[in-house]
RNA sequence: GGCUCGUUGGUGAAAUGGUUAACACAUUGCCCUCUCAAGGCAACAUUCACGGGUUCAAAUCCCGUACGAGUCACCA
């Protein structure tokens, strides 16, 4: 059987934004959903004006994080290499090929100025017409062309296309696309600085490091007849074509890297896991057959199917995630979780309370990483507060409650030696039982007098418990000054 | 403007010609509960952009219209 091989093409022009990084994704899926199918990452640099330093790591780290290992790439090597593209262009390949394409009459070499072309299409847009740019070097002499060559003059190498006829292909998602062949206009394969458009480097190299499945955004669907004319001219197998709708941002835009639109890093810095986070990207454009949304990648690779990708865009819903985000981190191990936590919780927790006991009140709650501090952020400090607070109609409870609440609390809790979760629960509890009130009339009172705030991960027992009991007391008899 | 593609609730979506259009997020209400969460239950599209047509039967097939997106670079 073919072996399946895909291929990640990033260029490295800034940080990954989301859509690219699904694309990543869905490339990786289709690979490893066979045992023995090959994800490859080729960076694309041929636009020497767009690079930016650092992209590259990025990538990689990016790629890295996700767990998108990549099986041929220029970190790791591989067969068909090398896998960066200025460093495939130093052996002449895309030159050479593209002066096969001329020899073969299906393209030719063009001197004209990009400025000339430029002012011709300005004048047919403003008479309104759809402009093709005919390409009066078509009729230029092989003896001229070579005089002109010689003389220094720049030259790019440009697609020659018969414009009768139509050509049309086959796209995984979209099925079958058609043409007009007169609607298509010659592309430039090789750049007057020597460098291949991506146009030309990316058939060169796909059919060079033998990709089976073609996998990118949909914005490419009206220019793949133009790369099919390219196999066709070189008389080379086709790839299959699997074009991805694209992932935005509202109704009307895509998640692009301008004005800080999410991208994979910003996520994380913002407390998301990155499996999180391509669990959510998966099911943009994609669903699964059955009525499931959580799966890891591994399960990902199995449940993925091609046939259930989505033609239309999809809306990134940051709610969602967060969501989703929070399933991951409930249904995290403990001791994941706390080495997790660790960093957000010091950012406002500098005294020494049990982390263990913090992590069992925070993990059912909080659904990102960020929001923790804030959650923790009266545990240091007791903040300052109205007695108003005690009131609350549904716990029917009054400052005047809460001072026989507080007062009955403190005297069971300072006679507790053993200071465990047992012991205050059952301390409380009673006492509750005791004066004939209930639970929420006693402990709400104490958790308030604990926290000093009308919300807080946990209750008045697993606050008590991870304030000790001095710290617990003391706030108590603050809370008692306080009423008076 | 030409060409290509798309349009199911606020969002992601299922359905692939045949009962009340799944499910999830969000929202609202109730339950649980010492607050907030989590969890449980319930509500939320007489309707699938619109208009025609085919059919006993259409969200599903065909045609048209509207709206939206992509593309038309020596960018990818």
């Amino acid at each position: 059987m073919e072996k399946i091989r895909t291929r990640f093409a990033p260029s490295p022009t800034g940080y990954m934004h989301i859509g690219n990084l699904r694309t990543a994704l869905y490339a990786y899926l289709i690979a490893k959903k066979h045992p023995d199918g090959s994800f490859i990452l080729r960076i694309e640099d041929t636009d020497q004006q767009r690079l930016i330093e650092g992209a590259t790591d990025i990538i990689f780290d990016t790629l890295k994080a996700c767990g998108l290992n990549h099986d041929e790439g220029p970190d790791v090597g591989g067969d068909f290499g090398p896998y960066v593209q200025s460093e495939r262009m130093k052996s002449g390949i895309y030159h050479k090929y593209a002066m096969e394409l001329v020899e073969k009459g299906k393209a030719h070499i063009c001197f004209c100025k990009e400025e000339d072309i430029q002012a011709q299409k300005e004048v047919a847009e403003a008479r309104g017409e759809s402009f093709i740019y005919i390409d009066p070097c078509k009729k230029l002499s092989k003896e001229e062309v070579e005089a002109r060559i010689k003389a220094g003059e720049p030259y790019v190498i440009r697609q020659n296309i018969d414009p009768n006829g139509t050509t049309s292909f086959h796209d995984e998602v979209y099925g079958t696309i058609s043409v007009d062949n007169s609607t298509l206009d010659e592309m430039i394969l090789l750049k007057s600085d020597g460098y291949p458009t991506y146009n030309f480097a990316n058939v060169i190299d796909d059919h060079l490091m033998a990709i089976t499945d073609v996998v990118r955004g949909n914005e490419y669907l009206s220019s793949t007849p133009k790369y099919n004319l390219i196999y066709e001219a070189f008389g080379w197998d086709k790839p299959r074509y699997i074009h991805c709708p694209p992932v935005m941002k509202d109704e009307h835009h895509k998640l692009s890297k301008r004005n800080g639109d999410a991208s994979f890093q910003d996520l994380v810095e913002k407390g998301y896991l990155p499996e999180a986070i391509l669990n959510y990207i998966a099911l943009l454009g994609w669903s699964p057959s059955e009525d499931r949304e959580i799966y890891s990648l591994p399960e990902l690779c199995q449940a993925f199917d091609v046939k259930r990708i989505n033609t239309s865009g999809a809306i990134f819903d940051i709610e969602k995630l967060k969501w989703m985000n929070g399933v991951y981190l409930r249904d995290m191990p403990m001791d994941k979780y706390i080495s997790l936590i660790k960093p957000y919780v010091s950012q406002s927790v500098k005294k020494d309370y049990p982390l263990t006991e913090i992590a069992a009140i925070l993990k059912e709650r909080a659904n990102t990483l960020t929001e923790i501090p804030e959650m923790l952020d009266f545990l240091d400090e007791l903040p300052d507060y109205d007695i108003d607070l005690f009131t609350n109609k549904k716990m029917k409870t009054t400052p005047e409650v809460a001072k026989k609440s507080l007062a009955a609390a403190k005297e069971v809790l300072s006679s507790l030696t053993a200071w465990n979760h047992d012991n205050i629960h059952d301390q409380l509890i009673t006492l509750a039982q005791k004066m004939e009130i209930k639970n929420g009339m006693l402990l709400y009172p104490v958790r308030v007098a604990l926290s000093g705030k009308a919300f807080t991960p946990g209750g008045a027992i697993e606050l008590s418990l991870i304030l000790g009991k001095d710290e617990s007391l003391k706030r108590i008899d603050t809370a008692l000054n306080k009423l008076g």
